[in-house]
DNA sequence: CTATCACTACTTTTT
DNA sequence: GTAGTGATAG
C-alpha cells in the first residue's frame, strides 16, 4: 500500500534540532516581557506556557511560531497550530504572515476537527473509506439516534435521545467504540444492553451513511493513526512543531492524537532518501509541543475536556519546561481584583494572581432588575449611553450563561433600535429550510446519506409521504442497498404512476447534480437544484409572510455558496459543507459591522471587548441549576464566571433580576453566590440586590439567607437609589410581542404615546422604510431611540 | 396524502 | 411558552 500526500512536500532539512535559538531576530521579541520572551525562545521537545487571562499568549504564540519560521528551523510546513474556532485560526495566520510575509504560506493552523477531517479525507481511499463522507452535526446524530430508538422501541426503557446522544459522545472521546463498550458492558441490565444495541447500530448507521460525526472525526484519526504507524509517521515526520491553543479544554482523545503525532518515527517507517535528520538508531526524534493554557479557564468538562491533561502535562513530559505568564495587559486592576477574588475560591487550583500596571480604572456597575426585561431595559440603556459617548457597539458584548436568556435581550434590543447580533444564536443553518437545502447538497455529494435523502424525498412537496417511503425502504432494505438506489428501481416497485414519475423526476435530478459534485460550483449545483425542484419558487407562491423569509433564507444561502467560491475558487461543493458543518460560534462574530454581540459565556472564551455586560448573575443560572449535581460543577461554573469577567478591558457590569420566567411560570430568583465573592467595594450598585425586591418595593430581602451577616451588598459610599415608581411602572410593563405598526410615519414634532414610557415628542428621524428610526423626548422616561415599524406607539 | 388540533417535554454549556 | 409529536378528520 502506498500513501501519497498531495501537496506534502518530501522530508525538509531539519538544520538545527532542538538546539539554541539565539538567533531568532529582536524585532520579533520587542514589547515583550521576560516570561514572554523566554516562551518565545525556548527549543525543547516541550513546552508548557501556563497563560493566565489576557497574558498576551496568541502574541506569544505567533511570534513563537514566527521565530521558528525566520531562523528557518523549521519549514512552514513542518508547524500544526491547533486553536479552538476558525476565526483565531485565521488571525493567526494573518498575525503570523505580518511578521514574517509569505514565509506563512503552507502551515497548517486549524481546529482539531478540521485538521482531522484534512487528514481523513486524504487518507480515506486507502483505508476502503469514501472521501466524500459527510458530517453529522449533533441534529443529525440525534435524528438517526431518534430513529433507532423508534425501531428498537427502547425508550421504554428510560433511553432519551439526549441521554444516548449524550452518552456516545462521551464515550467516544473516551476512544471507546461500540465494541469495545460491549467488552466491559454489563449484558444482564436491559438497560446497558438496550443502550448497547443502539450504540452498534448508531455506529453501523453512521458507517452505512459514509458520515462521521464530530467525535468520530477525531477519534477515527486516532484509530487511524494507531492502525496504521506507516500512516502515522507521515505526519510525525512532516509536522517538526506541533502547537496546541486551549489546552486546558482537550479531551481524551484530542490528548491522544496529540501523543500520536509527537510520537518518534521508527527507523523501518523512515524512507530511505529523507533529508531529516537521523537519531543514531536511525529514528527520527519527536517533533516539539509547544501547549498553552490556563486550568482556570476550564469550561468544557462537559464535553469531555479533562483538566488533568494540562495539569499532568509535566509528568507526561518529564522533560517540559513550564512557563507562567501572570502579567495581565487587558483588563483594569479592579476587574483584575474581581476574577482574582472569584477564582480564588476553587481551592485544587495552583495559585496564580494577575496583576496589570494599567491601573485601577472604574468600579464594576451593578444593577438588580426586577423581571429579565428590566434588567435588558438596564443594559440596551447602558449600551446606549456609552454609544453616545463615543464607544463603537463593536467594543461592547452582552454575555448569557444560557441560550434562552437572549430572548428578552433581544426584544428589548430591537425596541431600543440598537444593532445587535447573536453569533451561533441565529442558527442559520439550524433553519428548517436550510437544512433542507443542505441535505440536498449533502445527498448529491454522498448517496449512501439515507438520512439527507429521507429529509428532502417530500420537499418540497411531491406526493411521497409515509407509505411511499416506507416501500421503497422497504426495497433498500432488501436488497442492501442505499435509499437513493432503490429511487433509481421506482418502476419495479409497483407504485401509481403519478408517484413514480415524482420520484423518476428526483432521482434524475440528484443523479444529474451528483455527475457534476466534484467538478461544478457549489452555487450552480444548488441553483440547479432549486430550480429544478421549484422550492423557492413554491415559497414564493403562497401569500404566507413566514415562507417568503424562507425563500430569502434560501437566497443568503446561494448567496453563501457564491462567496464560498469567491474566497475558495477551487472549492468543491464536500469542502463547502465541511466548512459549514465545522463552523463555531465564534466563527460568526464580526468585530467591523456596527453591532453589539450577545453570547453564552461558552462562546465568549477568547475574545475580549472594551465594555462588558455579565448578566443573570443568579443562582440556579450561574451556577446553572444542571451543574449542582456534578462533582466539580459549581467550580466548573466558576470558572465561567471567571472567563466572563476576565474578558473585560475597561468597563463591566454585572446584571442579574429578581424573578426569571422558564418553563412558562415565573420563579423569585438569588443573587449567585459568585457575586458575594467579589468585594464589595469593587461594586457600585445602581440597584442593589439587597434593596430591591420583586413587587419594587424598597424592603431589604433577604439574600441567601445571610442578610444580617455582614450584609456584604449594603455598602457605605454609593447607596442604591430607591426605585423610583416611573421606573418600577415600565419595568414590568414591557410585553413580550414583538408589533407592526404597518407603515406608520413620524416626522419631528409629532407627539407619540409609548406602551411603556408614556407620551413624548419626536426630536428627529433617520433611516429609511422599515428601518426609520425615531428619537423621542419622553416627558418622564428621557431621551430613547425606537425603531417605528415595531415599538409599542401610536401618534396623538 | 395533508391539515388541524391537542398534548407533552423541554432549557446548560458546543465542535 | 413552545416546538415537536401524534391522532383525527378532510
Amino acid at each position: 500500500m502506498s500513501f501519497v500526500l498531495d501537496g506534502f512536500e518530501p522530508d525538509h532539512p531539519t538544520t538545527s534540532s532542538f538546539g539554541g535559538s539565539s538567533e531568532v531576530d529582536e524585532r520579533l521579541l520587542a514589547g515583550l516581557n521576560p516570561q514572554q520572551r523566554e516562551a518565545v525562545l525556548y527549543r525543547g521537545r516541550a513546552l508548557l506556557i501556563v497563560a493566565g487571562a489576557g497574558s498576551g499568549k496568541t502574541s506569544v504564540l505567533t511570534r513563537r511560531i514566527a521565530g521558528l519560521l525566520d531562523t528557518r528551523e523549521a519549514w512552514p510546513s513542518q508547524i500544526l497550530a491547533i486553536t479552538f474556532t476558525n476565526k483565531a485560526a485565521a488571525e493567526m495566520r494573518e498575525r503570523i504572515h505580518g511578521l514574517v510575509g509569505d514565509a506563512a504560506q503552507g502551515m497548517w493552523i486549524s481546529t482539531f476537527h478540521s485538521a482531522c477531517v484534512r487528514i481523513l479525507r486524504r487518507q480515506a481511499e486507502a483505508f476502503g473509506l469514501s472521501p466524500s463522507f459527510t458530517i453529522y452535526d449533533s441534529a443529525d446524530s440525534r435524528a438517526l439516534i431518534k430513529r433507532i430508538l423508534k425501531e428498537l422501541e427502547a425508550d421504554t426503557l428510560g433511553l432519551t435521545v439526549s441521554s444516548v446522544a449524550g452518552r456516545i459522545s462521551k464515550l467516544k472521546n473516551e476512544l471507546t467504540d461500540a465494541e469495545s463498550f460491549a467488552r466491559g458492558a454489563n449484558v444482564d441490565d436491559p438497560k446497558e444492553s438496550a443502550f448497547l444495541e443502539v450504540f452498534r447500530r448508531y455506529s453501523e448507521g453512521l458507517a452505512r451513511a459514509k458520515a462521521f460525526d464530530f467525535d468520530d472525526l477525531i477519534a477515527q484519526t486516532v484509530y487511524l493513526f494507531r492502525a496504521f504507524p506507516e500512516v502515522a509517521a507521515l505526519y510525525q515526520r512532516r509536522f517538526r512543531y506541533v502547537l496546541v491553543d486551549e489546552y486546558q479544554d482537550t479531551n481524551h482523545a484530542q490528548y491522544a492524537l496529540i501523543r500520536e503525532l509527537v510520537r518518534a518515527v521508527k527507523p523501518q517507517n523512515v524512507p530511505a532518501d529523507t533529508r531529516t535528520r537521523l537519531e543514531a538508531d536511525g529514528s527520527i526524534a519527536p517533533a516539539s509541543l509547544t501547549v498553552v493554557g490556563d486550568s482556570d479557564q476550564s469550561i468544557y468538562a462537559f464535553r469531555g475536556a479533562d483538566i488533568r491533561n494540562i495539569v499532568e502535562f509535566e509528568r507526561d513530559f518529564p522533560e517540559a519546561k513550564t512557563i507562567l505568564l501572570e502579567q495581565n495587559y487587558r483588563s483594569t486592576q479592579n476587574i483584575l481584583d474581581a476574577a482574582n477574588a472569584v477564582i480564588g475560591n476553587n481551592f485544587d487550583r495552583t495559585a496564580k494572581n494577575l496583576f496589570t500596571t494599567i491601573g485601577a480604572g472604574d468600579k464594576i456597575t451593578g444593577y438588580t432588575g426586577y423581571s429579565a426585561h428590566d434588567e435588558a431595559q438596564f443594559v440596551a440603556d447602558e449600551i446606549d449611553k456609552l454609544r453616545t459617548a463615543g464607544t463603537s457597539l463593536n467594543d461592547m458584548a452582552v454575555f448569557v450563561r444560557t441560550n434562552s436568556q437572549t430572548r428578552p435581550l433581544e426584544e428589548i434590543f430591537i425596541r431600543s433600535a440598537l444593532p445587535y447580533r447573536i453569533p451561533g444564536g441565529t442558527k442559520f443553518f439550524e433553519r428548517a429550510e436550510i437544512k433542507d437545502a443542505m441535505a440536498y447538497l449533502i445527498q448529491v455529494v454522498n448517496p449512501a446519506d439515507d438520512l439527507a435523502l429521507r429529509r428532502v424525498l417530500n420537499v418540497p412537496r411531491r406526493g411521497i409521504g409515509p407509505a411511499t417511503e416506507a416501500t421503497l425502504q422497504a426495497h433498500a432494505d432488501r436488497e442492501g442497498m442505499p435509499l437513493r438506489d432503490a429511487l433509481r428501481d421506482v418502476e419495479q416497485l409497483g407504485l401509481g404512476p403519478k408517484v413514480t414519475g415524482a420520484i423518476r423526476t428526483l432521482v434524475d435530478l440528484l443523479d444529474e447534480a451528483s455527475g457534476q459534485a466534484l467538478t461544478a460550483a457549489p452555487a450552480d449545483i444548488f441553483a440547479l437544484l432549486m430550480e429544478r425542484t421549484g422550492y423557492v419558487t413554491g415559497l414564493r407562491a403562497t401569500r404566507d409572510a413566514q415562507d417568503e423569509a424562507r425563500a430569502e433564507n434560501l437566497e443568503e444561502l446561494l448567496a453563501q455558496t457564491k462567496e464560498f467560491r469567491k474566497q475558495n475558487p477551487e472549492g468543491t461543493l464536500i469542502e463547502f459543507l465541511t466548512n459549514v458543518a465545522l463552523l463555531a460560534a465564534a466563527d460568526e462574530i464580526d468585530d467591523t459591522d456596527g453591532s453589539v454581540s450577545i453570547m453564552t459565556l461558552h462562546t465568549a472564551k477568547g475574545l475580549e471587548y472594551d465594555t462588558v455586560f455579565l448578566t443573570g448573575i443568579e443562582e440556579g443560572l450561574l451556577p446553572h441549576q444542571m451543574s449542582a449535581g456534578e462533582p466539580g460543577g459549581v467550580q466548573e461554573e466558576r470558572r465561567l464566571f471567571y472567563v466572563g469577567v476576565t474578558r473585560a478591558k475597561r468597563r463591566l457590569f454585572f446584571s442579574l433580576a429578581m424573578q426569571r420566567s422558564q418553563f412558562g411560570d415565573t420563579t423569585v430568583a438569588l443573587p449567585s453566590r459568585y457575586l458575594q465573592e467579589v468585594p464589595a467595594e469593587l461594586i457600585e450598585w445602581r440597584q442593589s440586590p439587597g434593596f430591591a425586591n420583586s413587587r419594587g418595593g424598597s424592603q431589604p430581602r433577604a439574600l441567601n439567607a445571610r442578610r444580617d451577616s455582614g450584609d456584604r451588598f449594603s455598602y457605605g459610599t454609593s447607596l442604591p437609589p430607591a426605585p423610583n415608581r416611573e421606573k418600577r411602572e415600565w419595568a414590568n410593563a414591557v410585553t413580550a410581542k414583538v408589533r407592526d405598526n404597518g407603515d406608520l410615519t413620524l416626522a419631528t414634532g409629532d407627539r407619540i404615546r409609548h406602551a411603556d414610557f408614556g407620551e413624548g415628542r419626536v426630536t428627529g428621524v433617520t433611516g429609511q422604510g422599515p428601518k426609520s428610526i425615531a428619537e423621542v423626548l419622553f416627558d418622564t422616561a428621557g431621551r430613547k431611540k425606537l425603531l417605528i415599524k415595531i415599538a409599542p406607539i401610536e401618534k396623538l
